[in-house]
DNA sequence: GGGTAATGGTTGTATTTGTAACCAACAACG
DNA sequence: CGTTGTTGGTTACAAATACAACCATTACCC
């Protein structure tokens, strides 16, 4: 490969990843932010656990591939809220398992809604075949990172 | 349009995006800060200045679309590295340019040549087309964006 | 010129995050 | 059973970030 080929910035593909997922993020986050005082993880087990169902939070951790810590704390500010309760599983008592109150429910079909919007106006900038490839593509990029 | 259509998380795109920038992220994000003690913004800055020669915080934070502050400490770092120098604009003393020392010269021509391998790797988890596809929405969903 | 606003950049403080250490409950094995 | 190792989850403390307030200098404008 031509070692002289130079490297660009502008297409370097971290960058471009993080930049545009940074400026995508913003305009969603300020919602749920504004709304609920809700920060990104918290948001994130909320859709979990309105997508999923109930779960505990080793789970979604590993589907989110968010740290242990982070899910830890999110939980707590989602039970301060009284959006999630927490089950203590009696046949293992370590584990907890993690369920939307109604109120949950209520502020994630509303959050859903929203966020599907704002998906729908995001896509329409780019063509159905872009989307898709888009798509595609960042699936393909994050799974089976090595040393993930 | 079908207000029943579900949301979903999967393919909700701040998520995926933030998802796969996280991810793909890391891997880099592993090599300037063990090389050098870097942190992103600290390689952001080096790489502007690398890539485009010696401009202005202000400038760079524009077209990184970076905090001011954020650029502050990430210049005061750089300088203890030995990395950046910056030189009091004489004609308008507010400003200071930055420019890189022979030392942020070989640090910056190291790590480009990693990214650049690391990029070509990860390219070549996309077919061509694919990886032009993604380059072009990545562009399109990162500019002009609603309230920016 | 003198007052006000705008700009380039830094610093202070409150949040948020990362890393490691930790506790409690369970498992595995002698 | 004890002892050792794992696992689910929380807490403590250090590092990083966001946000606002803040200087210093330049621009505007009467």
């Amino acid at each position: 490969m031509s070692d002289d080929d130079p490297f660009r910035l502008q297409d370097f593909l971290p960058y471009l990843l993080n930049h545009t997922a940074e400026d995508v993020g913003q305009g969603f986050a300020r919602i749920y932010k504004d709304r609920y005082g809700m920060l990104r993880t918290e948001w994130r087990v909320l859709a979990h656990l309105g997508q999923f169902g109930p779960m505990d939070a080793t789970r979604i951790g590993s589907m989110a591939r968010v740290h242990k810590t982070k899910i830890s704390r999110a939980v707590a500010a989602l039970t301060a809220k009284r959006f999630v309760t927490r089950d203590t599983d009696q046949g293992d008592r370590r584990r907890a398992v993690l369920c939307l109150t109604r109120a949950g429910q209520a502020a994630y079909a509303d959050l859903a809604a929203i966020a599907r919007d704002h998906d729908r106006a995001l896509a329409a900038r780019l063509t159905p075949q872009e989307h898709a490839t888009l798509l595609r593509c960042l699936k393909k990029l994050g799974q089976d990172l090595p040393q993930g």
